[in-house]
DNA sequence: CTAGGGTTAG
């Protein structure tokens, strides 16, 4: 059975000629064929921007053909200071020359060009200079291993970068207050703050972490509150600052900022004023950023109106607004759906002769997408290439969602085809977009052909892009092809989301075989995948259909077990129930009693 | 030689 409803996929998925249209060229003309190092030397130097590149590779062109060679120590210096200034890849290209003329390395040599490696996103060649550290008969040292962990963390192998902090402490190294610093860095930016959090309480307790020889410093402190916070747990963040403070840290912009931030996002505007005055109570200047993110949080929750108060205070505070600072606004603006004003401050900065940027046009597109104004954001997606701004992958995911939106089928194929001409590569985002569109717009052959073309060309698809086409198959009524999908997502390493479930649910639901839809939602509960209220709402409409009444009170005990609180919908099911059940007084003394408070 | 903050679609 199952084969026959493969074959019927890749039939369709045969007859497309889209597959070409569709995916774009890999990257790979980026890697190189083997220049001389001469012609490597020049066309590099030619490429290089930046004022000291060419001052910094002519002394070291000079360096390297003297004879005898200067210390190891001089190129080392020189190696550090193009680090330093994050061009990595002079750094190797530079270390590649030394390696050619013979020059041995050190271990600060290799340490460099190890983080470089790492800085790069590229950790695997990072271990590989770890394996020529010992070959060259060296030892990794914690500066090397340090700069692993970030590597580590940088391709978001967090579990890896734990293990190996741990592996280190373990062989007896001391791991120092930058490792520590990193620990806690990647683990806030990967969304483990929780995991930063108790690591620092661990250290600080004297049975914990022991090795440790020096306390947490302002980095540690500001990087852990603005991580927290950035997570929503504001009460740690606070918590964290009075710790920090008692220990005779004064807390910096950073620190201030992280906390004000995360009070904003939670709507605490209050405590957020409070902090806000404390900081330049304390001598501290709020600086753009600072400004901004307030603005940011203003414009989201719809106070758009104060946001511009704040932009006035920080015009008279002196701290000049910048090209965030304005679209930022200009977003708020398009949120209220003030299109309008958005485009009058947009034409005002032109007029200004304030540098637009790329963002200003993909936020103002925006807003017009969002109104249905699709004209007007079609003549600014071509004002914006008439004045020479390279459109982005932000730029056509906004326009052919707006395009979608409004029924403009053959616009969006046209659209998708030219990012191609703009050198653009469409991202995961894009093709959900693509394949969200075709099935909203009843171009289901055409999703269809779109998804397997992906899938045969090994793109790496995520939940959502299965969730989407999970979505689009169920509403065309072929819930046997969606099924079959389903099943096959484990195969993939994938795992449902509550979103998965809901729309499979849906689906079942609507072919009104509630048994089925009922273990499906059972199978969601063991596999540990949290209903939420949209899974609720849809299982009780099916329920309600076939007047289930004992189901629907089981799944009321259910919604309470979680305290998930029945919305307007359910409750008119409910009553809608009750007063066609002639037994309605034995349920109503079932029904589970909802606090009202989450 | 190795650690710290903000914006854009769904």
């Amino acid at each position: 059975m199952a084969s026959a409803v493969t074959t019927g996929f890749s039939r369709t998925a045969q007859r497309g000629k889209l597959s070409s249209m569709f995916i774009h060229p890999s990257k790979s003309k980026h890697i190189t064929q083997d220049p001389t190092p001469l012609e490597n030397f020049k066309t590099h130097c030619e490429s290089c921007t930046r004022i000291n590149a060419n001052d910094e590779l002519t002394s070291f062109y000079y360096m390297l053909q003297r004879q005898p060679p200067p210390p190891i120590s001089s190129f080392n210096q020189l190696l550090a200071a193009v680090a330093k200034t994050k061009n990595y890849q002079d750094v190797i290209f530079m270390y590649q020359r030394m390696v050619e003329v013979d020059i041995s390395p050190n271990i600060i040599t290799l340490n460099v060009l190890l983080n470089s490696y790492c800085s790069l996103k590229r950790v695997a060649l990072g271990f590989s200079v770890l394996g020529g550290i010992f070959k060259s008969g060296y030892s990794p040292d914690i500066f090397s291993f340090t700069s692993l962990i970030n590597g580590l963390f940088i391709e978001d192998k967090i579990s890896d970068a734990v293990g190996l902090f741990n592996k280190i402490i373990q062989m007896g190294f001391q791991p120092s207050i930058r490792t520590w610093g990193t620990l806690i860095k990647g683990l806030c930016k990967s969304g483990n703050a929780v995991v930063a959090l108790r690591l620092h309480e661990e250290a600080g307790n004297k049975n914990g972490r022991s090795y440790l020889r020096f306390k947490p410093n302002l980095i540690c402190y500001s990087t852990l509150i603005h991580g927290l916070c950035k997570e929503g747990f504001i009460d740690k963040g606070k918590q964290l600052f009075l710790e920090m403070k008692v220990s005779g840290i004064k807390p910096n912009l950073i620190a201030y900022g992280g906390l004000i931030h995360g009070l904003c996002e939670v709507g605490n505007w209050e405590e957020a004023r409070q902090f806000f005055i404390e900081m330049v109570d304390q001598g501290i200047r709020p600086n753009t950023i600072v400004f901004n993110v307030l603005m940011h949080a203003l414009c989201k929750d719809g106070k758009t109106n104060e946001a511009s108060g704040l932009l006035n205070l920080m015009i008279l505070r002196g701290e000049e607004p910048d090209s965030f600072t304005y679209s930022i606004l200009m977003n708020g603006l398009c949120l209220e759906n003030r299109i309008d004003d958005a485009r009058e401050l947009f034409d005002f900065m032109g007029a200004k002769g304030h540098k637009r940027n790329v963002v200003y046009y993909n936020r103002l597109i925006n807003g017009y997408c969002k109104c249905h104004k699709l004209e007007e954001a079609m003549i600014l997606f071509k004002q914006m290439i008439h004045e020479d701004y390279k459109p982005t992958i932000i730029t056509f995911n906004t326009m052919l969602i707006g395009l979608f939106q409004v029924g403009k089928v053959e616009v969006a194929r046209g659209l998708f085809a030219k990012m191609k001409v703009y050198e653009v590569t469409p991202d995961s985002t894009t093709y959900n977009i693509l394949l969200d569109g075709f099935f909203k717009n009843n171009c289901l052959a055409e999703a269809i052909d779109l998804f397997y073309t992906l899938e045969r060309c090994g793109f790496v698809l995520d939940i959502e892009t299965y969730s989407c086409v999970l979505d689009g198959l169920c509403k065309a009524g072929k819930l046997d092809f969606a099924t079959e999908l389903f099943e096959r997502l484990s195969c993939k390493g994938l795992v449902p989301t509550a979103v998965t479930y809901n729309i499979m649910i849906h689906g079942i639901c609507k072919t009104g075989k509630m048994e089925e839809a009922y273990n499906m939602f059972l199978e969601m509960e063991k596999k540990g995948c949290a209903p939420d209220l949209v899974t609720f709402d849809t299982l009780m409409k099916g329920f309600c259909n076939c007047n289930d009444s004992p189901k629907m009170v089981g799944l009321l005990h259910k919604m309470a077990e979680r305290n998930i609180l029945p919305d307007a919908s359910i409750v008119s099911l409910i009553i809608d129930i009750l007063s066609k059940d002639t037994n309605c007084s034995e349920y109503l003394s079932e029904i589970p009693k909802f606090s009202t408070k989450g």
